[in-house]
DNA sequence: CTATCAAAAATCGTATGCGAAAACTGGGGA
DNA sequence: TCCCCAGTTTTCGCATACGATTTTTGATAG
C-alpha cells in the first residue's frame, strides 16, 4: 500500500454537517436559489426533479445538457451530477454518448410500483403506529376527511396529492431514515408514472378512504403491529389490483 | 415533437487553440478499458463500490477526490459522479465542502435493513415463484446444499455469500427490473453493514437453510403466492429478530 | 497557560475547452 | 427503388484550471 495516504481519515472524526450560512457571490443563479439548497448540483437536481414531477418535462422529454445549461444558467457539470442522481432515482434514463430523457413507464409498472410501495408502506406504517400521538392521528384523520371532500368535488389530482400526504403523515417520523428515503423515492416514481398513464379506478377511491379510517382505528386502539402491517399492505395492494382489473391489457 | 427544434447549440466560438493532447496509459484510462467497462465514471463507480463492499475502504474511511484521482488515474469529474451515485446508494456520506466518507452504520440499522429486505424479498420471491423452472429450483437447492457445507466447515463468510446467491437465484428473473435494482442495492448496503458490525447468530444459520428448503418446497408444489410471500418474508424477518435478541444493546 | 484571530493549507465546486462516439444526411452504385 | 458508405452535426465525456469555503495552525494578547 502507498504510505502517502497515511494522513487520510484521521481528521475531524466528528464530521457533522456545519450550518453554513454564507451569501454573496456568483452572478448566475438568483440569490434565493442558493439559500434554498446548497451547491448548484443540488439546486439543479431539485429543479429538474420538480419539473419532471410536475410534468413540465413530460415522459420521453429529452434533457440535453447544453440546452439545460443555457436555460438554467449553470454549466454542464452540475447538471451532469443532477442527471446522474435522477438516473439513480429512476426518473430519467441516460445512455452513454446519446443523452438523457425523462423515463417513460408502461402502465404495468405502475402496478409494480404500487406493489412495492404496499410492502414498504405496510412495514413503515406498522413500526410507526406505536409512535404516533393522538394529535398526529387526529391530523391524519383530518387529511382523510379532506380526501373525502376532494372525492365529492371530483378532483382526482387533489385526491392523489392528499393520499400521499396522508400516508406520509403516518410515517413521517419513521425511525429508519433509509426506509423513509425509499418511500419518498418510490412515491416520486409513482407520481411521475401517473403522469404518463393517467390511471384512476372509479370505485377504488371510496374504498380507499374507508381503509384509511380502518388503519387509523387499528393504530388508535394499539393493534398488533403484524395486523397493522397486513392491513396497510393490503390497502395499497388492493389499489394495484384494482388497476390490474381495470386495465388487463397492460 | 416539440423538443426538437429549440436547440441552437452555439459551439465553437473559439477557433483552434492550445491543442493539448494527453496520451498516458493510466490505470483506468487505456483504450480497451472503455469497451469493457463503459465510461470512466462507471468504472470509478464500480471500483469504489467494490472496494467499499470488500472492505478495502472500511467504514468511516475518508474518500478524498484528489487522492482518488491520482490513485486511479482519472480526473475528479468522473469521481464526483461515482461518489454521487454511491451517495444515492447510501454507501457514502457526502458533506458539502468537507468531503465524502464511507458510511458508518450502527448495528440497529442492520436489523432495519433486514426488515426492509424481508418485505421486498418476500414479494419478489412470491412473484418469481411461478416463473421458476424445475432446473432453476434444482440449482437453488444445490446452492442451499453448499450453504450446509459452508456451515459444516464453519465458514461464515462463505455462508453469507451463498445466502445472497441463493436468494438472487430465485428472483434473478424478476419481471420488475426496478424491484431487482432495489434488492441489489439493499443487499449491497447489508453486505457493507455486516462489515461494520460483524453479526452472526449461532443457531440462526441452521434454521435458515431449513427455511430455504421450505421455501423451495412451496415454490415447487406451486403454493399460493401469498403464502410464499409470507414465508419468505418471515424467513428474513426471523434473521432480523434473531439479531435483535442477540444484541439488545443496539 | 489559554483564548482569540489571521493567515495558510486543504478540499470541494464549477466554468471552460477539446476529443470522441453516435446519429443524421447526402450521394453513388447495384 | 433500395442499400451502403462517407462527411457532417449533435451531444456526451472528461481533463485542466481557477474560485469558494472550510479547517487547521501559528502567533499574539490576556
Amino acid at each position: 500500500m502507498t504510505a502517502r495516504g497515511a494522513r487520510t481519515a484521521e481528521r475531524s472524526a466528528t464530521g457533522a454537517m456545519a450550518g453554513v450560512r454564507k451569501d454573496e457571490g456568483t452572478a448566475l443563479g438568483s440569490a434565493k436559489d442558493r439559500s434554498t439548497g446548497g451547491s448548484k448540483a443540488e439546486q439543479s437536481y431539485e429543479l429538474l426533479r420538480s419539473r419532471i414531477l410536475d410534468g413540465t418535462y413530460g415522459p420521453g422529454y429529452r434533457l440535453v445538457m447544453n440546452q439545460l445549461a443555457q436555460e438554467t444558467g449553470v454549466s454542464t457539470i452540475p447538471l451532469r451530477e443532477a442527471l446522474r442522481r435522477l438516473q439513480s432515482d429512476g426518473l430519467v434514463e441516460v445512455v452513454r454518448n446519446i443523452g438523457a430523457r425523462v423515463a417513460v413507464f408502461e402502465s404495468v409498472q405502475v402496478e409494480h410500483s404500487l406493489q412495492i410501495l404496499a410492502r414498504l408502506e405496510g412495514y413503515a406504517t406498522a413500526i410507526c403506529a406505536p409512535l404516533l400521538t393522538p394529535d398526529q392521528i387526529a391530523a391524519s384523520r383530518e387529511i382523510n376527511a379532506r380526501m373525502v371532500a376532494a372525492l365529492d368535488e371530483f378532483d382526482p389530482a387533489a385526491f392523489t396529492a392528499l393520499n400521499r400526504t396522508f400516508h406520509f403523515s403516518i410515517y413521517q417520523h419513521c425511525p429508519d431514515a433509509h426506509l423513509r428515503s425509499l418511500l419518498e423515492a418510490e412515491w416520486a416514481r409513482l407520481d411521475h408514472m401517473r403522469r404518463s398513464t393517467f390511471t384512476y379506478v372509479p370505485g377504488r377511491a371510496r374504498r380507499s378512504v374507508v381503509e384509511h379510517e380502518h388503519i387509523l382505528d387499528l393504530i388508535e386502539r394499539g393493534a398488533d403491529m403484524a395486523e397493522i402491517e397486513r392491513v396497510a399492505c393490503a390497502h395499497k395492494a388492493a389499489t394495484a389490483d384494482a388497476l390490474h382489473q381495470a386495465k388487463p391489457s397492460g
